[in-house]
DNA sequence: CATCCCTATTCAAACGTTTGAATAGTTATG
DNA sequence: CATAACTATTCAAACGTTTGAATAGGGATG
């Protein structure tokens, strides 16, 4: 029972412990094929000791040897985005199946970091790897060195297929048009919309939808009230320009009866903004967000939403990899897939038709500062 | 150039490129001592061809070599809770400057994965393990496995150093105090209290610490006026909860001017509760929570809540598992050691004076159903 | 009785690294 | 000129596992 020089118990303490070989020891715990041919009972014995001694195989050694690590590097730009945790959880249901291990790690919106972690990811052999991108993840040595190593790569939140990359994500065009066709169907007509900043890049499929619903319904858009996030990188900052661009909408003079956000965050920064010079919501104006986060759904009022099926995305990347995986090598250069998940309207509390309209005006105008 | 077995460049294959021997790469490419001795030349021409290769150091090779993993696995309960994601960067940040990765993995509130990804974690020879404990973590075989194999644990959210683990928590009798007096404070006499699940260790302690700040102001509580969240495991079920007993509360018809709720998501569900039914908050109502999470901070209006210092925490349990790592082996079995960290009042806009209270009581009971 | 198959177990090589010891070659010291 | 000390590089063993091939003892078949 000396001790051994690393703390782990290992194949050979076993070993002797019980007085077979290694091999022997070997081919019962991992359950080769050839365990059929040990003798029950040394295979209960050593069952037996393994157990009593605390024996766990050393992955780093099973890896080494078996070259697989079973692992996949789940890359997220932002883990405290509410964003990432159904995505993440959905890529970890379609990988436990398999046995494999997400290895998961949070870049903190910095890029820095994010380069740097795909390094490490590389060295502990991951066998893909999953990005989730809420924000900017602009071209890097990043391509170069994974497809050296020939590890399979797929993105979530972004289209990158273009650049051969496997892409999931939600379809933006058709979410901001659901949301439109929504504020739309409730009677509005004079209605705001808050754009995302320029650098997220499903800004500007989500304006095209929001654009596309309008004009089916025959509606124009007032420019002078549709308006921009900034592009910060903090993601709690939509909240902060929402609060801001309301002050501007009620500031500008013009009448609008809805707000469509760019997403939920911004919507609830919106609600305070609206909510502090006691414009009431929905009473007295609408407004809609977009992805389902949790912070919407707790809000009072509750935030009426376009869903993302963000468990879903998950789960679609990690049937990808496990597939890519699953033919080593040969022609992994096809085609790049593409996944355009299809997102939901849920309608809560902060959408109502419009107030009767000449009222509606003068309370506005009346609560300017 | 021939296409190696495993699709990675080893260190090998650079050696073989440049015409050096595999210890001489090794020796440069891992700077270690001997390199100085190493020509500046071949030093350069030899990180230049790894560099062109696309050469990464195989982490498993590495580790299995050098018995250090460079891991720490981080284990969280339920990472959806939006208490964790701090918590892990506060971690993060402790451990990127040793150069140590932590293995981060999601439970998701079940026991069944939880033991089995402690197996996986031990067999990935994280060095140390850290458990992040929002809810249930009985005694489970843990311990056992974990002393056999000489690995450090430490465990946020919960005392368990009279089980001789490392402990990080907030001091919830000190937070559950700070709440009730910021009620007192602001003139509130009757106040009804929403006590935790049972099954959660937060509970009792935060309830101690209300009870004294009530007496040391000389205030009984009515027992009346003390509800308790049923215990299932999903935490948004506290939003669920504060929705219910809100009306239950109502229900009741004994008056009451503020809710001081268990957590934050509690807090947002009684302010669902009691607006559905007319009651506003503040002005008719105050409402306190506990946490301080996101969906606190940009509901409407924000809720005043006691925040716990997650990001701090974090980083003690990294300190603490990187000094235990330092002194591997030797008198590992000090006493355990334990932080308590002490919380602040954050004050926003669900609090405020109770209103006048004749009138008061009127509404109460003509908003009744 | 030589051959073949079956059962139960072990040998030994390999995975990609690191590193203490070894090998040469060069230059300085006694 | 023998020894020492340095520089520049390589050898070879080890980390803990897996696995194709080998061993050895039976029994059944030709």
């Amino acid at each position: 029972m000396a001790q051994r020089k690393s703390g782990h118990v290992t194949l050979l303490d076993v070993a002797r412990a019980c007085g077979f070989s290694v091999s022997t020891v070997s081919i019962v715990l991992s359950e080769a094929p050839l365990s059929k041919n040990v003798a029950a009972k040394t295979r209960e014995q050593i069952r037996t000791m393994a157990r009593k001694l605390g024996y766990h195989p050393d992955a780093f050694a099973r890896s080494l040897r078996s070259r697989s690590s079973q692992t996949i590097g789940v890359l997220a730009f932002d883990l405290s985005d509410p964003f990432c945790i159904p995505v993440v959880r959905g890529i970890q249901a379609g990988l436990y199946a398999a046995n494999y291990l997400p290895l998961l790690i949070d870049a903190q919106t910095q890029r820095r970091l994010f380069d740097s972690y795909v390094q490490m990811i590389l060295e502990r052999r991951a066998e893909s790897l999953i990005v989730i991108a809420s924000w900017v993840f602009e071209e890097t040595n990043l391509l170069a060195d994974l497809k050296k190593n020939h590890v399979p790569i797929v993105i979530i939140g972004r289209d990158l297929s273009g650049r051969g990359i496997n892409s999931v994500f939600v379809d933006n065009e058709t979410g901001g048009a659901l949301a439109m066709r929504h504020l739309i169907e409730l009677g509005h007509r004079k209605i705001a919309v808050i754009r995302g900043p320029e650098e997220m890049f499903d800004s500007d499929p989500r304006w095209a939808g929001i654009q596309r619903a309008a004009d089916a319904a025959g509606i124009k858009l007032n420019p002078k009230l549709v308006f921009q996030l900034p592009g910060l990188v903090d993601p709690a900052s939509g909240f902060e320009g929402g609060i801001r661009l309301a002050k501007e909408m009620l500031a500008s003079g013009r009448p609008f009866t809805a707000v469509l956000a760019f997403d939920d965050l911004t919507a609830l920064g919106v609600v305070r903004g609206l909510t502090g010079v006691g414009v009431r919501v929905p009473q007295d104006c609408s407004v809609i967000g977009f992805d389902g986060v949790l912070p919407a759904e707790v809000a009072t009022p509750a935030i009426t939403t376009i869903r993302q099926p963000l468990r879903e995305m998950g789960m679609q990347a990690a049937e990808w990899v496990m597939h890519a995986i699953g033919k080593r090598g040969r022609n992994m250069d096809d085609a790049p897939r593409l996944y355009r998940a299809l997102p939901e309207l849920v309608v809560r509390d902060s959408t109502s038709a419009p107030p009767r309209r000449k009222r509606k005006e003068r309370e506005r105008n009346g609560a300017e500062p």
